[in-house]
DNA sequence: CTATTGACCTTCT
DNA sequence: GAGAAGGCCAATA
């Protein structure tokens, strides 16, 4: 079946990273979950693994259930993540960030 | 080809 | 409320 995104699991990724506006945050699982979790929110982390590279999908914008940046250390440096979200406005709870603020709700409704 | 790990989340005990 | 286990799909060894 030829889903919106059925073909490509990792390009649906990408297309939401892209999608997320700036000063705003995402998770894996919301973003599998808005995909319909049918494979999980692990290949999410996956898909951004080969787009870490690409300056197309800012991978810094996605982080974990709990905020914190879990994908950190995959960056060309482990603290380059931080740095991007905190030159995008993001407030941050000590090594998480402040998703009370910044999660980005996937426009399944809006 | 089989086994193990991996940027995770949900649910049960 | 906290902790542990399982599940999902894919890539690498």
């Amino acid at each position: 079946m030829k889903n919106s995104f059925g073909n490509d699991f990792y390009e649906a990724v990408f297309t939401i990273v892209r999608l997320i506006p700036e000063g705003k945050v995402s998770t894996y699982g919301d973003i599998a979950r808005f995909l319909g979790i049918g494979s999980s929110a692990r290949m999410v982390g996956w898909a951004l693994n080969s787009v870490v590279d690409r300056e197309d999908v800012p991978c810094h914008r996605v982080v974990n259930r709990n905020g914190e940046l879990s994908g950190a250390m995959h960056f060309a440096t482990p603290t380059l993540m931080k740095e991007l979200l905190l030159k995008e406005n993001i407030s941050f709870i000590g090594n998480a960030v402040n998703l009370s603020e910044h999660r980005w709700v996937i426009e399944l409704d809006v």
